[in-house]
DNA sequence: ATGAAAGCGCTAACAT
DNA sequence: ATGTTAGCGCTTTCAT
């Protein structure tokens, strides 16, 4: 098991093929026109040698690194890893590698880490986080496409692509509608947090649009399980006349059904309840399990990096590019599983 | 904001400073004996131009890309992620960076990103996975150091960093005891799976040594919360008798709990409960909250990082590293929270 | 203190 | 069909 302490190079290959460099690299990229014999033979010393031709040299002249740098702005979590995934994915079967970089939540370990992407010439960025809200560009004016995935840029000159959470939202409520609930109340989290004030302001919205009144004002708390069982609380004490909650989250979701349960309500039957994320852990461990809306994240890091090629190709869009949500329906909203 | 379409380069501020490329350099890297004012005046031009070193071209002298590579050979999950960011954590303060790989359970997808991280000569590779198994080495004779992280290199030349569960399983079953517990059940995830294997192992082992018998055999299941009700069901319909129920992962150990109060048993004064993995999101929303065993991916990841830049650097270690699993206490042993 | 030039590994244009 | 050579961007002797 010999250890080689040096990469072969094109040299040592041309060497052992008894051919000069020039021959050996168009034997090896198939160019030119070569005699199949010498095709195989220096092919064969290249496997000999455990040849793989030196990138950093070769992108010397090609320009390209066939490398795109992804930073996640506030530090990796679960929104951006299935964005990753999917970009990981779209850019793979390009044959493209994946520089990560995890900017802590920290702008100039932020900065810091542009630069050294720059400075590794990748061909462009993905630039994703945690939370689906706006941010100030990378950089501007930068010598490399950008794509801003799951979080957009306050730039409107800059692609961004993210979840339509508006559309998710009306999808939760007309499911809850068509299903013959008219009493519906939205618990979500934080008030600043942004996803939580465009889905509560879209299903108030919705609402209105349905002729229908919100069965009690929307409750804003925190992103857990604690808060949308503490929530229930509040409503049952406030003596509320509901029929189905639309959730802001999963776990909210969860802490819901499970108070609900604890109360005595039956979900589905006397309240139906719809969470955000279909979080599988979540959804599909809450008893009933979750109706949720799912921002197909993973297909979001695709769409992003579809992008960011098409950029680096000389096709670059601009502006925000919402990506559809979509309904999955489990058993909080419908009686026979 | 205009886009410079072109990478500046050395010779681009060398003609802007109006010195050779030669003294460029030396101004850039504080190298040679330069005027300060003839540094200063090429620090200038390169800030005037944006200029960024091609990584690439340097490291053609070097040897060195400072660069890692990662390879998750079943894909990113929830184990591997935690360990992905440690060592990212670890190489960002060496100033590395990292390739992200995803080998999704395909060896051909493996082999591939080998050649890739070989190609793009990474300084070393690390390599993780989904579950603490071990596996294949990714290659023989490489010629930059591999370090495994979570998962293992059968070839005990190899270097490999694993979680010590059966420590921590030692630990579980110790604290359990320590707050008086002797009728000890144990519940966790399929029969074939490697971790379910060492922990239940661990678990009679340990019991053995204390002079305890098992409460019952131990009960092989799925890695779910539906698993972790449906095992107390078993355990109660037959009718045994315990006061503590060791779980093998945090899921299992909130179904138990959940069905433990269903039935009117209290947790933990009737029994107490442990989990595993120490996932903040299970142990935190069970009700009561979880203990848990922690097995630091995070400092795993950190520590392999390390491993690695110290083989980098010379000093190759081989053989299987244990890292150290820690208790963590919360209400599900202990009246008082 | 600065410049000129060689060379890292590779490709492509040009010779032979 | 194959070899020779220039040059990609950079660092590093070696001259000056």
């Amino acid at each position: 098991m010999a250890k080689p302490e040096r990469h072969a190079t094109i040299t040592d290959v041309a060497a052992l093929a008894g051919v000069s460099v020039g021959t050996a690299s168009k034997a090896l990229n198939g160019r030119g026109s070569l005699r199949e014999e010498t095709r195989v033979r220096v092919r064969e010393a290249a496997r000999t040698l455990k040849f793989e031709v030196n990138a950093g040299a070769r992108s010397l002249h090609s320009g390209r690194t066939y490398t795109v740098g992804m930073i996640t702005t506030d530090s990796i979590g679960r929104f951006s890893i299935p964005v990753m995934l999917g970009a990981e994915d779209a850019l793979g079967a390009g044959q493209m590698s994946v520089f990560l970089c995890d900017g802590r939540d920290d702008p100039i370990r932020e900065q810091y880490y542009v630069k050294t992407l720059l400075s590794r010439r990748v061909d462009g960025i993905i630039v994703t986080g945690r939370r689906a809200q706006s941010r100030a560009p990378i950089g501007v004016g930068l010598p490399v496409p950008v794509v801003y995935a799951f979080i957009s840029s306050t730039d409107p000159g800059d692609c961004s692509v993210v979840p339509d959470e508006a559309g998710g939202t009306r999808k939760a409520i007309d499911h809850l509608t068509a299903i013959g609930r008219t009493k519906i109340v939205h618990i979500t989290g934080p008030e600043h947090h942004h996803s939580a004030q465009v889905r509560s302001a879209s299903t108030q919205e919705r609402l209105a649009e349905l002729g229908l009144e919100p069965a009690a004002a929307p409750l804003f708390g925190a992103w857990s399980e604690a808060w949308g069982r503490q929530a229930v609380g509040i409503l049952l004490t406030g003596g509320a006349d509901f029929d189905a909650v639309f959730c802001g989250s999963d776990q909210i979701a969860r802490g819901v059904v499970d108070a609900l349960r604890a109360a005595g309500r039956r979900v589905p039957r006397d309240v139906a309840v719809v969470g955000f994320d279909n979080w599988d852990v979540m959804a599909e461990a809450a008893q009933p399990p979750l109706t949720s809306i799912d921002m197909n994240l993973e297909g979001l890091g695709r769409t992003a990096a579809d992008m960011l090629l098409a950029a680096i190709n000389g096709n670059p869009s601009s502006g925000r590019q919402l990506c559809p949500c979509h309904l999955v329906i489990r058993e909080s909203t419908s009686v026979t599983p």
